[in-house]
DNA sequence: TCAATAGTGTCTGTTAGACATTATGGA
DNA sequence: TCCATAATGTCTAACAGACACTATTGA
């Protein structure tokens, strides 16, 4: 399918390191949308001017695979993210490195707006307006959003995407914008409250007009084994 | 970690190809339990009489990937596996090839007892009781399981461990199997009612002692797009 | 006072699980 | 006949969503 490419420039292919590459989807939410981290792209012979892609690395065998997907979006990212997993490995589309496969990695950051200064050009795009990215990492990008879709009513990991410190509000958001959809206010209330995940402290915050929100801090206390029947809600 | 191994007999590195395997986790439902596929360890150094592994071959980047596992799993099978889809990247831990990277696929067949010539060699073993695998694969198996677990409430999964025709009963055990816990039956009716995902056909079997049991098929008709609330279910 | 957001109480329809009952075969 | 399994109807407790209402701030 990929035409022969002559082994461009910069990928030293090191006889027993696999070609590959691990790529990190960062996501963080804002109140308009789920955001995606991207770094300009590096300067090969195909890249015209002002593209962008997903932060990624020359795979290198040593090394754990997630360690050095952590060190690849702490590069990016500024700090290391508040949470990682692997999506998985792909190897259909073309890749900037044109590595014959990539194992792409999700990264979530806690409300990028406060701290968090994005190392050097790194620049942030809104998930559902993303600049063009090569076919592979676009691919990967959508693994990265539909993983974190599927891990969220199994793992707290909305809290990841959220300072230590929140309201129940920008809690809901939160989800939200990953279902997709919007949510009953008091029976997200309601569900929370039962699964005993969050602690409310001694803390209001206005914001804006209308009544001030009490904090909370992320707090499981409970370990429940609930059994819950089978759903057959295949979509 | 790993010691400095010597380059052992059959690992052919041919520079420009990733040093990593694509290995496969083909599970089957009988009524005792999940079954795995494992095929006689290839011989090599380290490998004394009586070993197992999971099926794998060193990964050819021109090929790609899902048809190479396909083409690794069917090799053991006899035939493709029902249903194929990848679990993720492994790292960590020992692999037969000695390899650095190993890309896991969990493959599903229908009812293994009927039909299904295991290829060759190959030989089935309780899911519960595997003889002991390299640690890498153990931890494939692992995520194997953890995997299909996930699928099953998302997608009709179950019915690719059955054949074309089965009984309702059967289906459940698939659940009860998989899922790791036993389920109510006239809810487990009601929702699979609800969902119409399977035909009743005019035949009926009867089994052992009691009376015969309806026989259904697989055949989706509704398309619903219900959208639950959330679910705070952490483990 | 109005607008806007936070937070809560009540009602109702849906549903999962418990239980009981009928149906139908083999031993 | 008895036993084992299939299949279904009814009841109840839990729960999700709708709705309404109070609370508390800024404009």
């Amino acid at each position: 399918m990929t035409p022969a490419r002559p082994a461009s420039g910069p990928s030293r292919r090191v006889p027993g390191q696999p070609d590959a590459t691990a790529d990190v989807a960062i996501l963080a939410a804002e109140p308009e949308g789920l955001s995606l981290l991207l770094v300009p792209a590096r300067t090969t012979a195909s890249a015209r001017g002002g593209r962008w892609e997903l932060p990624w690395t020359p795979l290198r065998p040593k090394a754990p695979l997630v360690a050095q997907a952590r060190r690849t979006a702490a590069e990016a990212l500024g700090v290391a993210p508040a949470w990682l997993e692997q999506v998985g490995a792909f190897d259909k589309g073309r890749h900037p490195s044109d590595s014959a496969l990539s194992i792409a990695f999700l990264g979530l950051a806690p409300e990028r707006r406060e701290g968090t200064a994005a190392g050097r050009q790194a620049r942030w795009f809104p998930a559902e307006a993303l600049p063009p990215l090569a076919p592979r990492q676009r691919e990967m990008v959508g693994g990265a959003l539909a993983l974190l879709r599927e891990r969220l009513d199994v793992t707290p990991v909305a809290f990841h995407l959220l300072p230590e410190v929140f309201t129940l509000s920008q809690l809901q958001e939160v989800y939200e914008l990953v279902l997709g959809h919007s949510l009953h206010k008091a029976s997200f209330r309601r569900a929370l409250q039962a699964a005993s995940l969050v602690r409310p402290l001694a803390q209001w915050r206005t914001e804006g007009r209308g009544r001030p929100a009490q904090l909370y801090r992320y707090a499981p206390r409970k370990r429940r084994g609930i059994r819950r029947g089978v759903r057959f809600d295949i979509t």
